[in-house]
RNA sequence: GCCCGGGUGGCGAAACUGGUAGACGCAAGGGACUUAAAAUCCCUCAACCUUCGGGUUAUACGGGUUCGACCCCCGUCCUGGGCACCA
């Protein structure tokens, strides 16, 4: 009997029905079982799933079967990060809520990602614009509000005109808007903080944790971003003055030679020195020139160095010289104290900046034995080396006399040891509607209050009509915006900005563990034991902002008592794109390839082999048609191998790697062969499936095998034991396969007359005993150079080994005339004759 | 400037702990089957030389260590990415 044509589409919708039916891939804690929690960053429902996507969840579905099949209890589940911009920008397109569009695209979505036969507990599915999830977000944000972890200041924000909205540091990219980019501007605006800044030495520090775990790259992005400097807070006094400027310097052994001071523009002491003076105008005219040049011509590269003296001096607290005070156009505000001690002879940026305006410089580092005469040099000292004209200090290498020099100003309280970082706080307001509420209420005469928990969620309103200009409508919504004051019950107004959309994301994968938990936002035993997530799994695009701020809301939470854990994620996996003419996808290039129609032509498993066969999972991947094809063609040549085994009666129910016994004994010629090979591939596909998920390698050896059974089978159908070994084979094949290629593997299972489903199978285990060979081939070479290869007894020792190789033509003809040095055997592989 | 990656056939790639470089697949060429096509099966496939035994050169480039190097060390080039007038 035939299995008929290969017919992907049957196939796999009568499978992804029977794990439906039989719920095979729900899940709950159990502390009896070892947990594993696989994690793929989830998709915004933007309407389609694309190959990226296709890509991430191929890759995490693969984990999530291997590691079931290992005997894990898997948390694999899927959700939907659906607040954000495209859906109010499509809502104003087509005048409807954007909760309209998201809800329908999300189910689309799930629609094509079940058709993907992914194994999710659907169960714990969660959609962020849903209030039951935001509520918690709310209840979060109140508590932090609370801890003093949140607040408010008015100060200058980054805005997207394109995007009506502010946007956060990490969501500038080169002065653009990461969305949109549209030029980011800067505006003066009363904004909601998050203080990730109080978490920037833990978030530096615990990055060790993830060591091994997450790639490197990520990691030092992420040092870089929070850019830790270690140094001191050194004091100057104004003269004739009580006004000290505060510095911020990495070099305080540099200290002696610092012969000016330059503040940043926006620098609030500068109206004080300038009062009165005859540069005041000249200075205002400057710091306002500075001030209004737009973000991306002020930190450009080539921006001219250029600076004003306000007329004011201060003192070098060691050296008791004065030191004019400069506003230069390169110090920023936002950086340190917004005031640097200029060290002409060894600061670059300082070098010529006294070159320019003819301020005076002092050498105080010098390479042991040499002093350095500063009318000479072209360029500041930055190096290593001694003090010299430094007092007291001199002779000190410079590294030591960091220390010494803030030790003796700390003593007149003029220095402290500082660190600095880059990081700033996280602004979260939103000036849009479709995001979570910001759950406060400001009250005429109670000021900025709370919403009580029992008033949460604060709704975002259905009634809602978006706006044609983009602005929100909320504002504008009185039956919003008016409210009683949860305090006075005095008349009072709700807060009308919204959260940043990666407010939800930082805390959705802890959600999962008790996703329809309605009266806390977890379930602690739930939490416990899923968490962290084990292997995470996403683009490298969120190496900083969705990573860097889920890091900081777990530390934020544990320290709300809610989690135990401080990182989130245990192992990170950034999975590289899907390319198609060598770019990246995109409707503007037209060189889109639509998963759905590859499903349509080759099916869900041709689809998910080719994409994880074609490229390690780190690695850019070139779409290949071709390459599609090349995978339904082995898909097709497994299922023809099991007809034509059924058909000649050699299809019997064995299982994977079968024990000799069930094989009827010991086995010898092509049989014992093949069953080496079959439990080699065991032993490669779990080594590779174990080592950073090589799922290219891992189906490179399935094909191995695959070939190996066809070149054998006819050979094997008769010979004693050789159904029986090519049954347990195919069962190997099938049962390897199957988190790649769920389908088709369990539709074969089946066939063979397994009652199992695969998809709740122990992963099959490797006979060491099996491997073994009787006759190995052995690599002969002379110095090095490959020279031959015989077929030996795999027994022989290092003598045998010799003379076999002695007895090759070729291996003689190189060693003729030369006399043997030493003789160098790899055990099982090769001798190498050393000959001269 | 500082910090991370990466560089292997026509293409995607593989190579375990330093031990036969190019597994597996794609493309290409040849053959079988077929009235024909598709599908399938078999063969060839790094470059150059060859008396067809084999030889030489090859993992960006130049050195080094080693019996032996894609792999380890030093230097150079190219390339992708992150941070940056950061004090």
């Amino acid at each position: 009997m035939g299995f008929g044509k290969y017919d992907p589409q049957q196939v796999e919708l009568n499978w992804q029905k029977k794990w439906d039916d039989t719920r095979c891939f729900e899940v709950e804690a159990d502390p009896s079982r070892p947990k594993y929690y696989v994690l793929e960053m989830f998709p915004y429902p933007s309407g389609k799933i694309h190959m990226g996507h296709v890509r991430n969840y191929s890759i995490g579905d693969v984990v999530a079967r291997y590691k079931r099949m290992r005997g894990h209890n898997v948390l694999h589940p899927m959700g939907w990060d659906a607040f954000g911009l495209p859906a109010e920008n499509a809502a104003i397109k087509n005048k409807t809520h954007p909760a309209a569009w998201t809800y329908s695209n999300i189910a689309d979505m799930r629609a094509q990602l079940k058709r993907l036969g992914y194994s999710y507990d659907w169960r714990r599915e969660i959609a962020t614009c849903r209030p039951e999830y935001y509520k918690w977000e709310q209840r979060f944000f109140i508590e932090l509000l609370e801890k003093g972890l949140v607040y408010r200041k008015n100060s200058p924000v980054n805005w997207c005109e394109g995007c009506n909205t502010v946007l956060a540091n990490e969501q500038v990219e080169e002065g653009r808007c990461w969305r949109c980019d549209g030029e980011v501007e800067q505006k003066q605006l009363e904004q909601w903080f998050l203080k990730i800044t109080a978490y920037a030495e833990e978030l530096l520090d615990d990055l060790k944790l993830l060591e091994g775990g997450w790639p490197d790259r990520v990691i030092t992005m992420q040092e870089n971003w929070i850019g830790k400097s270690v140094g001191a807070q050194i004091a100057f006094q104004v003269k004739g003055s009580c006004e000290t400027v505060e510095v911020f310097t990495t070099r305080p052994d540099t200290l002696c030679g610092a012969t000016f001071m330059s503040l940043a523009a926006e620098h609030p002491l500068v109206e004080k020195l300038i009062a009165g003076r005859p540069e005041a105008d000249k200075v205002r005219a400057f710091c306002r020139e500075v001030a209004n040049m737009d973000r991306i011509k002020r930190g450009a590269d080539d921006l001219e160095k250029e600076g004003v003296f306000t007329g004011a001096y201060c003192v070098n607290p060691i050296t008791g010289k004065d030191m004019p005070i400069h506003v230069a156009n390169f110090v920023l505000m936002g950086y340190g104290t917004g005031a640097v001690m200029a060290v002409p002879a060894h600061d670059q940026r300082d070098f010529e900046f006294a070159r320019k305006y003819n301020l005076p410089m002092q050498v105080v580092i010098a390479p042991k034995g040499e002093t350095l005469d500063i009318s000479a040099m072209t360029a500041a000292y930055a190096d290593p080396g001694f003090l010299v004209n430094s007092g007291e200090f001199d002779g000190l290498p410079n590294q030591e006399a960091k220390g010494a020099i803030i030790e003796h100003l700390a003593k007149n309280s003029l220095a402290k040891p500082t660190v600095n970082y880059r990081l700033r706080d996280w602004g979260i307001s939103r000036q849009r509607f479709w995001g979570a509420p910001i759950p406060v209420v400001h009250c005429g005469k109670c000021g900025t209050v709370p919403v009580p928990f029992d008033q949460l969620p604060v709704r975002l309103p259905e009634d809602a009509k978006v706006r044609e200009d983009g602005r929100s409508p909320l504002p504008l919504l009185e039956s919003f915006v008016n409210v009683a004051c949860p305090k006075c019950g005095g008349a009072a107004r709700r807060e009308t900005d919204t959260m940043d959309t990666f407010m939800e994301s930082s805390w959705y994968f802890l959600r999962y563990t008790s996703a329809r938990n309605d009266s806390a936002p977890f379930d602690p035993a739930s939490l416990k034991y899923w968490s962290p997530v084990d292997q995470y799994i996403g683009g490298i695009e969120h190496a900083i902002l969705h990573l860097l701020y889920s890091r900081f809301f777990v530390k934020a939470l544990r320290d709300l008592g809610y989690v135990e854990h401080s990182e989130p994620f245990q192992n990170l996996l950034t999975q590289g794109m899907v390319l198609k003419d060598g770019a990246k996808m995109s409707k503007s290039k037209g060189n889109v390839v639509d998963p759905n129609a590859m499903i349509g032509k080759y099916g869900a498993d041709a689809t998910r082999l080719f994409i994880l066969f074609a490229s390690p999972p780190e690695k850019d991947l070139e779409w290949s048609d071709a390459g599609i094809e090349g995978a339904f063609r082995f898909l097709n040549r497994i299922w023809r191998l099991a007809e034509d085994l059924a058909e000649s009666g050699a299809l019997l129910p064995v299982g994977p790697s079968a024990p000799l016994s069930v094989l009827g004994g010991e086995l010898s010629g092509p049989a014992k062969e093949l069953r080496r090979k079959e439990h080699d591939s065991v032993r490669k596909v779990t080594r590779d499936m174990e080592n950073k998920f090589q799922f290219n390698t891992v189906i490179a050896a399935l094909m191995e095998l695959v070939n190996e059974m066809y070149a054998q089978k006819d050979a094997l159908k008769g010979a004693p034991g050789g159904a029986a070994v090519l049954s347990s084979s195919l069962s190997t094949v099938l049962t390897l396969l199957s988190p790649v290629a769920p389908h088709i593997c369990e539709e074969l299972w089946a066939h063979m007359g397994h009652k199992s489903q695969l998809a709740t199978l122990p992963w099959p285990q490797c006979d060491e005993s099996a491997l073994v060979k009787d006759e190995i081939e052995l690599v002969v070479q002379v110095n090095g150079k490959v020279r031959g290869k015989l077929m030996v007894p795999a027994t022989a020792d290092q003598d045998a080994v010799r003379e076999f190789a002695m007895t090759h033509e070729n291996v003689l003809r190189h060693l003729e005339g030369k006399s043997i040095k030493k003789l160098i055997v790899v055990p099982g592989k090769l001798v190498n004759v050393v000959a001269g």
